[in-house]
DNA sequence: AACCATAATTGGAACGTTCCAATTTGGTCA
DNA sequence: TGACCAAATTGGAACGTTCCAATTATGGTT
C-alpha cells in the first residue's frame, strides 16, 4: 500500500526536465518545445499521473477552481431536475464540474450547503432558492466577488444575476386563450400570495382580464398551496363562487392536475365542463387525460442560459448583474375543450 | 479590490495565538483550552474567516476531501433523480458534499466526468453506470483505493460494491400476480437483451412461469428499447403472436406506458382487455389511467443505502466490496383489471 | 567575434493548511 | 527546592502546484 501519489516532480525527473516545464505542459503553454511536450505527455501517461486541482487552486486565484455550485430547492421535481441537467450540459463542456445539492426547501440546509460550497472554493453559483430565501443568504458570496445567478425564483434585493421565466406573459397568454374560446368568468387558482412568482403571474392575469374586457373580480383569485392537493382543495372554493367561473388558469401544472381531480370528484369533467390551463409544461402534461393545455417554460433551456451567463461572468472576472427573462410559450392541448357558446349564440368554426 | 483572503494566520495574529492552535480549534481538538477556543472562534466570526478545504486536502490523506462523486446515466429520468436525492440526504448530513454529473448514457462523457472527479480528489464514488460501462472504466478509481459503489445496474467484473434492486424477485412477483388472476399466456416485453438487468428480470420471468405451470414459450419474450416508444412498438409484435397473450410483464414502467398506448391504438383497452405490469413505480404510475400495477423499487432508499455503504467504506479506510440487493414490492393498482375466467369457468371471489 | 533577439527552460518562493516534535506553563510531590 | 507530570501551545516542514525572474541555448546581424 505504499502507493505514493505521482507528482509533477516525478514526471519531471522521469522525463529529464524541470517541474516548471511539466507545469507549462499541463497548462498547454505555447512556450514549450513540441518535442519536449510530447515526451512529457508520454511520461505522464506512462506513470499514470493525475492532476491535483486542489494544489493548483491553492496557488491560483480562487476563480479558477473549475467548480460550479448548483443548489436546487427540489430535485425530485422534474422541473428542477431538468434545470440541473441544462446547467450540467454547458458547465461540463466548458471543462467545469458541478457541485449539486438539494435543499428540499429547507433554508437551514441551504445555508449549510452554500457555506460548504464556499469552503470548497466554487468559482460561481447557480441557485434555485428555497422558499423564503433572502438577499442576506446570498450576501457572503456576492460580497466575496463570486458570481451568483438566481434561477426560476427571484430573490428581491440580491445583487445577483437572474434567469427567470416570463411569468406575466405566460399567464397573460393563458387567459387570452381562454377568452378567445368564449370564457368570460376565468379564475386564477393556486400559489402562495407572498411569493414573487405569484405576484408576477397574478399581474399577467390582471392585465389579461383587463385587456380582454370582462371586469376584474377579485373573488376569482383563489390562492393556496402550489401542489396537486392544493389544487383539488381550491377548486371547491372556485365552484362555490356566485356566477360560477367556467375556466381557470392555474398557478402551475400540479395545481391544474389537482383542479381536474377536484372537478371529477364533483361530477364535472375537465375540458368538457370546465376549462383548465396549467403552467410549466411538466412531462406528465402531455400524457395526462385530458392532455393539459399549459405554458411551456423549457427548464433545461433556462439551465443552459443560467450556466452561460455564469460562465461569462466568471471569465469576465467582474460581476455585472444581469437579468434574463426566459420567454414562454402556450401549448394548446385538450384541457380547455372546444369553444363555448354564449347566450347570443354564434356560428361554429 | 485588495480583499486578501483571511487565513488561519490572520486569525492567529488577531487572537494572539499561533496558527497551530487555530488549526486545532478548526479540527475541534480537545487539546485546546476552552477559553482559547472561544476567543479564536469569536475572532474567526469577526473577520469572516472561511475555511480553505483545498489547502487542507493538500496536507491530509486524500480520503478526507469530504467530496463524494455521484454520476448518473440520466437525471431527466425521475428514477435516477430520486436516487441522487437519496444519496444527497445521507451524504449531506455526514458533512460531505456531492459532485453530481449526468452522463446521458454517453460513455465518453462518463470517462471525462470520472477523470475530472478524480482530479478534484473525491473520497468516494457512487455511479449508476451508462449502458456499456465496463470494469476497465472503474479500474483507475478502485486501483487507487478509492471506494466505488455501483448502483442500479451492475458492472460485471468490477472490484466494486453494488446496490441493485432484486430484479429477479420483482418480475417473479409480477408474473405470479398475473397468474393468480387467471392469465396463462403472459408476455415479457421490452429491454435490451444484452444488459445485466434484462438478464436478471428475464430470469425472474422464467422461474415464475415454470413455477406457475404454463409451459415456457420463448416466443412470448419480446425485447426492445426500454422506452415508451419501444413499448408501443413491441406490443404490436406481442398481439400478432399465435394464441395471443392476455397479459404482459414489462421491462419497466416506460415500456408499460408504451404498451398501453399501443393497445389503445389497436382498439384494446388496457386493464379490461389486456393486463399490464410495469417495473420501477415511477411517480406517474400512480396517476396514470389506468393506474399502473408495478414493482416498486424505492430509488431514494437505494440512494441512501448506497451512500451509507460508501461512507462506511470511506471511514473504514479499506475497500471490502459488498453487494446489497434492495428488496422490491409489488404494488397492485388498476392496470391488470379483474380476474379473467378460463374456459373451465370458476366461481368469482 | 561580438552582439542581440528570441525560444526554451529552470530554481525557488508562495499558496493555506496539517502534523510532528518540541517547548512552555503551572501544578504536585518528595 | 528541584524533579516530574499533564495540559496547552508552538515553530517549522511538508503537501503539489503555479508564477516570477533569471538563465541557457539557438541562430541571425553587424
Amino acid at each position: 500500500m505504499s502507493k505514493r501519489r505521482v507528482t509533477v516532480i516525478d514526471i519531471a525527473r522521469a522525463a529529464g526536465v524541470s517541474k516548471s516545464t511539466v507545469s507549462l505542459v499541463l497548462q498547454g503553454s505555447s512556450l514549450v518545445n513540441d518535442g519536449t511536450r510530447a515526451k512529457v505527455s508520454a511520461v505522464m501517461r506512462e506513470l499514470g499521473y493525475v492532476y491535483n486541482r486542489g494544489a493548483a487552486n491553492l496557488r491560483q486565484s480562487a476563480s479558477k477552481s473549475k467548480i460550479i455550485g448548483v443548489v436546487v430547492n427540489d430535485l425530485t421535481n422534474g422541473f428542477f431536475a431538468e434545470l440541473a441537467v441544462g446547467v450540467d450540459m454547458v458547465v461540463q463542456s466548458a471543462g467545469f464540474v458541478q457541485f449539486l445539492s438539494n435543499t428540499s426547501e429547507n433554508l437551514d440546509r441551504q445555508r449549510e450547503v452554500i457555506a460548504s460550497m464556499r469552503e470548497h472554493g466554487i468559482s460561481g453559483l447557480i441557485i434555485s432558492p428555497a422558499r423564503g430565501t433572502e438577499a442576506a443568504d446570498l450576501k457572503p458570496l456576492v460580497g466575496a466577488g463570486i458570481p451568483v445567478v438566481v434561477a426560476v425564483r427571484n430573490v428581491s434585493g440580491a445583487k445577483a444575476s437572474s434567469v427567470i421565466s416570463d411569468n406575466r406573459e405566460g399567464v397573460f397568454a393563458g387567459v387570452k386563450h381562454l377568452a378567445s374560446l368564449g370564457h368570460r368568468r376565468i379564475a386564477f387558482v393556486g400559489g402562495f400570495s407572498d411569493t414573487a412568482v405569484f405576484a408576477e403571474r397574478l399581474e399577467g392575469y390582471r392585465d389579461a382580464i383587463e385587456a380582454c374586457g370582462p371586469p376584474l373580480d377579485e373573488e376569482l383569485i383563489v390562492s393556496g398551496p402550489p401542489s396537486r392537493a392544493g389544487g383539488a382543495e381550491a377548486v371547491a372554493r372556485v365552484l362555490s363562487i356566485a356566477d360560477r367561473p367556467t375556466a381557470a388558469v392555474c398557478f402551475n401544472d400540479a395545481v391544474a392536475f389537482g383542479v381536474c381531480d377536484g372537478l371529477r370528484a364533483r361530477g364535472l369533467e375537465p375540458a368538457r365542463d370546465f376549462a383548465v390551463v396549467g403552467f410549466d409544461d411538466v412531462i406528465e402534461a402531455k400524457t395526462a387525460v385530458p392532455a393539459l393545455t399549459t405554458i411551456s417554460v423549457d427548464p433545461q433551456g433556462m439551465g443552459r442560459r443560467a450556466a452561460q451567463l455564469l460562465l461569462k461572468q466568471i471569465n469576465a472576472g467582474k460581476v455585472e448583474p444581469e437579468a434574463i427573462v426566459s420567454s414562454v410559450r402556450l401549448v394548446v392541448r385538450e384541457s380547455c375543450g372546444r369553444p363555448i357558446h354564449d347566450t347570443i349564440g354564434r356560428k361554429e368554426a
